[in-house]
DNA sequence: TAGTGGTCTAGACCACCCC
DNA sequence: GGGTGGTCTAGACCACTAA
């Protein structure tokens, strides 16, 4: 079998783990590896490119590629849709919707989605259970500039997640963690008391530079989100 | 010019949103939108395999590509070392040590690293600050059989992430985000009160299953992480 | 301006896996 | 079994940019 570009990425990296290419050393160019490896330019390039995407080295087209100085680990998240990320850890999903209202854009959101005033934006709260257990409280607002076939849903039996990430999509994101000491509404949804540190996250989207939506979810007490590198 | 994997890309993009390929839909096989395109499969198979990459379609042999049926949205976050986190916000970046002790693993660690009993752990405690303010507290465990040149360094200078990230490659880590209330102790270093929410960061990693180091970050008051789409 | 990576091609063989 | 994607090749031209 012939070296694959698995094979010369495996190689890559053993030889900056062994320090031959340490952190800031340049790697001869893809023709040479070639030779070396015994394969087509375009098998080498595919592995360096894939490297690249990892974070492990820069390359510039003239300067050519070296080992980046700090490696620049990324971690990736999956966003996943909260019905499957309950399911999936077994438990039932339930959903109820708290509240629902078509109202002008607050001041702080109308900065936030750059909306003008007056314009009407869909509010809605709801939670979502993992069986008995209160697991995320979520804070949504939409433009119905942008979605206005939003006003058409009731949103009582799915939630806006699910059914914005189904119907609108999206060109940008931004997502925010945080951590915010709960508010006692927030604790009471939750099922835990004034003040519990709990999980944030804010997400905003856009389509084509028009905002879609803005969200805000608390999730429960001790709730941990991982990754792997 | 000729079609690019890029245009491609683009207009598969078009035609999920135009809803010409909605969700779960099946597209044509690489030759036939080779053929559409006027290029080479090889550049069909590129674009579609960075879009498999980015969370928008699933490819399976024999099967062919489809859509995904919720789009799984993945977020990527760069970990920074954090003296550049710092000066890149234009603050002064100061570093202290506050302890540091080797000592054998505690219960709770032995069994998160898999160590064994009375193995040596080097543990750190560093507060890093952006100018006057409190930026993080770090409370790090390193694993002296896997990294057992850690022992020579007191760490005055240089903060052990710095370090680590400099010296020691790693096969495997684990992110773990949540919010905790801060502890009477906790909440002395990062100037503020107790019970205040804290953005916590949980780092584990290995090299060859061998644990490296268990690091617990509690950042500042209104700690914000940020990620785009 | 010359060297390096970025991209594309036309063809080939293969592995997987649904039917 | 056969169709689909996965990968590789040998060669080509191009775009960027450091020297």
């Amino acid at each position: 079998m012939r070296t694959s570009y698995h094979d010369i990425k495996a190689i890559v990296l053993t030889r900056i783990r062994e320090n031959i290419w340490p952190p800031g050393a340049n790697l001869p160019g893809e023709i040479e590896l070639a030779k070396e490896f015994g394969c087509a330019r375009a098998t080498v390039n595919r592995a360096m490119r894939e490297l690249v995407d990892e974070g492990i080295l820069e390359r510039k087209r003239k300067a050519g590629t070296k080992v980046k100085s700090y490696p620049t680990r990324r971690a990736l998240f999956s966003i996943p849709i909260i019905r499957e990320e309950i399911t999936n850890t077994g438990a039932k999903y339930r959903y109820v919707l708290i509240e629902r209202k078509i109202m002008p854009a607050p001041g702080w959101l109308r900065a936030r989605l750059e909306v003008k005033k007056d314009q009407p934006i869909l509010h809605l709260q709801c939670m979502h259970y993992a069986g008995p257990n209160p697991y995320q409280l979520e804070d949504r607002w939409i433009n119905l500039a942008a979605v206005p076939n939003a006003a058409d849903n009731d949103f009582e039996d799915m939630g806006p997640n699910e059914w914005l990430v189904r119907e609108v999509p999206f060109t940008e994101g931004e997502l925010v963690f945080s951590a915010t000491n709960a508010s006692n509404e927030v604790a009471n949804f939750l099922n835990t008391s004034d003040g519990t540190a709990v999980f944030t996250v804010e997400r905003t989207t856009w389509l084509d530079k028009i905002s879609v939506t803005y969200a805000r979810l608390y999730f429960a007490r001790d709730h941990k989100m991982l990754t792997r590198l």
